[in-house]
DNA sequence: GAATCAATACCACTTTAGTAGTAATTTAAT
DNA sequence: ATTAAATTACTACTAAAGTGGTATTGATTC
């Protein structure tokens, strides 16, 4: 049996989904919010399964619903409602913790099929989002700046990206430390900064 | 008209797939490919649209293909191909560079399908390998040890995560310098580090 | 009202990091 | 073969970072 809430703002969608989802063999929803303020009073601690969230509600939205909910709903998956491929939104509301999403006039077996699908570990979107999410995660490195660093130089920035000191550097690589300062010298050098920090900022910036 | 390419071992696979392709209005194949090796050599430059690759070839792999080409062809998407839904290949191919995969015995109309998807911007893939990616693309942010700092620790944090020097951050804070070291010299404490460095890989660490 | 914590501030001191210039040796490229 | 770049190493100096202790104030909690 699926637990599943629901969080939306339209009555007849609101009860549409409920009554799909309690006729259901096999699903069951016994608790729906009409609003993100209802949701994140009442939702935490019901262990619910699946909930499917309007990504487009009146005041606080879907998505700042889930960035509330997320942490205190860890074995809750969030399967967001958009009424169109509305990407940018889809792909906040993923990055902030949902699994998945449906376009609203899906037909009832999809939705089911959906819920059903994020329930059991997957992850509901078109390819189009999904390509999306895959480039996002690609390590796009930014080679022009490491490639403009010798391969020892590059050793080195590594080290410093450790955290080590510069004798712990110099121990490592068996080389003298007076060696490693002239090498993160020419590295600031070449990268245009003037301290560790602003050089791995420059060479490994972070997402 | 879609330019495919393919790099495939077993000849039966590769020219069951040329002529899948070549038999199709609106696709061509004019270079196909027996290693990663081959296609190393060879394919940069042809300005292929989409590439099907096998996942595991003799040699080097389809995944070290991958790492290797993508950066000489950015305009061309890498579908992966694999005998079965090996979750943890697919994955690393698609950090690598790869668009999307499909499995092999996938009927005919379909990879033609996925390749026009990948085509025109999406990811051909099972939503179980999506969750994956969504999960690891989510801000699964280390409150733990961001929220055992205080507000104004927090704030510092941030600054000296920008490289700024202890002065530059008094400034900004409007407080002494000594206000700023008494500050840190809490975080690195706290955090059980003893350098800017160090603080910041345990609060930020990189992906 | 006492205790705790966060934020503020100062002093004294040590260590590490960064700047500047020079130079020998090796490796790669023209 | 000569140039260019990379790697190695040194000295001398300055600036910044890190360590240790103490102390006052205001807010919050018990």
């Amino acid at each position: 049996m699926i637990k599943v809430g629901i969080v939306e703002d339209d009555l007849h969608i609101r009860e549409g989904l409920r009554l799909l989802v309690n006729g259901t063999p096999g699903f069951s929803c016994l608790h729906v919010f009409e609003s993100s303020e209802e949701a994140i009073d009442q939702l935490p601690g019901l262990n619910l399964n699946v909930v499917l969230m309007d990504i487009h509600l009146p005041g606080k939205s879907g998505i700042n619903c889930i960035i509330q909910l997320k942490p205190l709903c860890k074995e809750t998956s969030f399967l967001m409602c958009t009424s169109y491929e509305d990407t940018e939104s889809v792909f906040t509301a993923l990055k902030a913790g949902a699994s998945g999403y449906i376009i609203k006039n899906t037909p009832p077996s999809k939705i089911l099929e959906a819920i059903t699908d994020i329930y059991q570990g997957g992850s509901p979107m078109s390819s189009h989002i999904a390509r999306k999410i895959v480039q996002s995660f690609q390590t796009t490195e930014n080679n022009t700046i490491l490639e403009s660093l010798s391969k020892r130089e590059n050793e080195i920035l590594i080290a410093l990206s450790k955290g080590l000191r510069y004798k712990e550097i110099s121990d490592q690589l068996c080389i003298s430390t007076e060696t490693v300062r002239k090498h993160i010298r020419n590295i600031y050098q070449k990268l245009q900064v003037q301290s560790r920090t602003e050089a791995l900022n420059k060479a490994y910036p972070r997402s």
